[in-house]
DNA sequence: TATGAATGAGCATTCATTCAT
DNA sequence: AATGAATGAATGCTCATTCAT
């Protein structure tokens, strides 16, 4: 069994310290030494630290949203599948013990000039408000004006309910998001 | 006219540059020389960056609870109230360029043994909540019960209205989240 | 249009470096990117960057005298060449900002066994300092004895001119040598 | 006996370290381990590398022009001064093996940025300028306009004596450069 | 001949904290 | 109460060179 590259073990290492410890937590060094890779070997394949990171989160990003869409897949209707993402948000943050979303976590305590990091969350996040949009456009029942301006709403309760969960340590906030969710989604068919 | 103490010359200078610049992006030195301190004189008042940093929250806590009191005292209704604490949202994140709330960003990237700082920020956020139900218990048409839940649902639009914007770098979650707020705040009162 | 050798691409790309940033300032990695060569194709050609800079230096050296040689062309005597070659300093000089010379420049800030580089570098000022002399030699008016100790005194000028010049950054020092020369040449022959 | 503080032993393992071995060639590491002083105490005397080259070339220009001086003090004419400074440069440069000048020596192959080194090292020159032309202005026979003249075709003799001498590892420049010396004093007070 | 991948040793600088006075 | 001096450990990053293919 042949050892995995440099650049794939420095991935995963950084992506477990990364989302585990913290982007300023965690050190080059930790990450060489995790990934059992030389310093400048490690240089060779990413220009900085940041440049990690960058990748850290993309692929964090596809990861994260197929297992979004594998989760809610029995789900028939756009909005069963919108309600049912915060019971995704449930599973998901119990078991990392309520770390949170990497990427709300990386952008808060962050160097001024790290925009290559900024643009990742962005991106993500745009992403994952599409994803919402889409649901909804394809709901007969919802009009075009309605989908994006209920996707913003329904956006904002997702994340409070992420990192407010990640402050208390507990689960209330996702289940508080999931009823305000099916809230806006009731009020508005009506 | 007498030049403020050490004590208070260290928070203010440490209040600025960690709510600017982050609690990790922040040093020793630089709240020193800011405050015009010696590193050892700071270090007879408080034991640890930390130490400085649950002070600077709890004063944080103060302040930012009782500009909001202010924010809203036009307001003559809970729910009116309520609602407007996201126009308050607004004038501040604006004002602030969108930096975020100092209570989330500082637990986002933080050693796992700083324990008085999250204690610190679940203080901040209980308190908020708490803000929030007696505002709703006050209200002759919403039950206890019903205070109870819909001022955790509230909490959590609220804390995503803050993340997203800072994300965003835009007040569009803040204006989602009143919308939701304010159907919340409607469809319970059925 | 064949594209040129590794060999010469990477001189090229060293020579402008050495002499724009210099040696310490100069990395392998900045070269093998301005040559377009891959880092192990450049080993297979040089033994290390010492031996680069053997070939840089050697190269450097003909380039320049006969830069000088073509410069002083229209001169009918020896000294008349040889006080033109002031002029010929002020020229390269004011072109190159003066940046100085690439010999003197290299061997200031060297490591104790870089001994090909200092060889190439008393080449260079022998093969100068015997250019002077031939010139005076065929100078009837000159003994071959004052010959070999006006080229010393020469000599010794014009390196003070170049090395001072560049740390003024300007070319008054140049015009004293030129002056200084003169007065040399003119003393001598009476 | 008390042992010397610790930004007194700094400069003086890095003026030994940098005169010797060169700006580049010496690590702020090895500067420390001779200096038997911790990392951070030495940043807390100096800001930089830069900063300790710039103490060290002050210090330098002190004990080195005090010991022309004091080398020179047994002349009595100006122009015996002068030239007795060449048997200086012979003596200094013998003892120290032909090592050259420390300013030279860093000016040459420097990054660009390190303005403090550029400008420490044209002070020195510049001193050492005024140094020549203040010995001629005390001469009745030499006008102040020749002052200025000669004493600049001086400057430039004695850096071509200093620079030469090192590439060749020989005296001979030095005393080439003394009789054109010599020669300038002699004629101008024709 | 050519090259992508890898490396150990080193770089200058900053960290939060403690000590001696 | 106040402070200048000192520190070990860690920071992110670059160096010239070699190896395996």
């Amino acid at each position: 069994m042949k050892k995995s590259s440099v650049r794939d073990r420095v991935i995963e290492a950084a992506s477990y310290l990364f989302y585990q410890n913290g982007y300023n937590q965690t050190g080059i060094n930790q990450i060489i030494e995790e990934a059992q890779v030389a310093k400048a070997s490690m240089y060779q394949h990413f220009r900085s630290k940041e440049d990690i990171a960058a990748v850290y989160l993309r692929q964090r990003h596809y990861n994260w949203m197929s297992a979004l869409d594998k989760f809610v897949a029995s789900k028939e209707t756009g909005k069963e599948k919108i309600i049912a993402s915060f019971d995704y948000l449930n599973e998901w943050l119990v078991d990392v013990n309520f770390i949170g979303c990497g990427f709300q976590n990386i952008i808060t305590d962050l160097p001024d000039d790290h925009k290559k990091i900024r643009d990742e969350v962005k991106f993500h996040k745009n992403e994952l408000l599409q994803w919402i949009e889409n649901l909804l456009l394809n709901d007969e029942s919802i009009s075009a004006d309605s989908a994006k301006e209920l996707s913003t709403e329904i956006m904002v309760v997702l994340e409070g309910a992420i990192i407010l969960s990640q402050i208390q340590k507990d689960a209330w906030p996702i289940f508080s998001g999931k009823k305000t969710c099916i809230n806006l989604l009731t009020t508005s068919s009506i």
